[in-house]
DNA sequence: GATAAACCCTATCGAGTCTGTGGGGATTAC
DNA sequence: GTAATCCCCACAGACTCGATAGGGTTTATC
């Protein structure tokens, strides 16, 4: 599930991807307005992401964030694990933070850690093969005609 | 993130498609033996999984549980729906139960949305493919070369 | 240097979810 | 009639999540 967290997350990131000017920052007031976040909320957020290496700041007046790589360099799929943990369902069936259940025998032979390592992988392709710049840019573009079509 | 709940019904799927004598049934204190899960708990999950349909039940001395149908016709993914809720990471991709986020002005054009909707594809391509026939049958065979790499 | 704006940090609160248990009532094989 | 079993409800304890409060620190500007 992704939590409120992430979405908040990721929401900033794409506007510091489309709107922050070269050598520039954006404020969390500003950010917090643009994609209708809590401020406080944000403020921890922003934080956070800036401890796993994703942002830079600017503090005093006048002071705010900027991304600390381009955007095309970032993938989605780092900023989930950063927000919410790892992507896997269950912890046993995760690559970069494995953990072994506590009630599992023998996890090479558990069918539900070889199920959810497939979900898992499945996951990781998409969030990992995509860019925050082609998220960013996929915000507000013409709807494919298939998600039109359940819209009825 | 995949609930102990959905793990332990899982779990005594897999028992049922396997060890269940045709015509026969199933108690709870052998599931919940033969899968290491708390008795109770495992009485209030296989009511829902009956409820849901999957499961049928005989009541008194000798009674128990047996599938609903064969094994072959059970998709994994609904069994996780029936346990968990939607696959989808978030609501307004489900396309079993879409509910729109109520901040997000419109939901075609959201990024986030259009993303998570290709996870829920990925996911429910998976987990809707595999039968509970599949699932059990996997469950202590050998295991695959890779995953064998990653115990050290 | 005073001021205001902004980032940094900690604590905490309320609501909800998840795991697990307890105590019965109803049904059925023997 | 008895014991085993499914059915049902209530609830407790731990945890997570969203959000807020209240400061402390830094810096641009006047």
């Amino acid at each position: 599930m992704l939590t409120q967290r992430a979405k908040y997350g990721l929401r900033a990131m794409a506007l510091l991807a489309a709107n922050c000017p070269p050598g520039g920052t954006i404020s969390i007031p500003d950010l917090a307005q643009g994609g209708h976040i809590p401020p406080k909320f944000l403020e921890a957020i922003l934080l956070d992401l800036k401890r796993h290496g994703f942002l830079t700041s600017r503090r005093g007046k006048a002071g705010g964030y900027a991304l600390a790589r381009p955007a095309e360099r970032i993938a989605i799929g780092d900023l989930i694990r950063a927000l919410d943990g790892p992507l896997a369902p269950i912890p046993c069936a995760s690559l970069t933070a494995y953990r072994p259940c506590t009630d599992c025998a023998d996890p090479p032979s558990c069918a539900i850690r070889r199920l959810m390592r497939e979900v898992r992988d499945a996951m990781a392709q998409i969030l990992d093969g995509t860019s925050l710049a082609q998220f960013a840019a996929s915000a507000g573009t013409e709807p494919a005609a298939d998600i039109m079509a359940e819209m009825r």
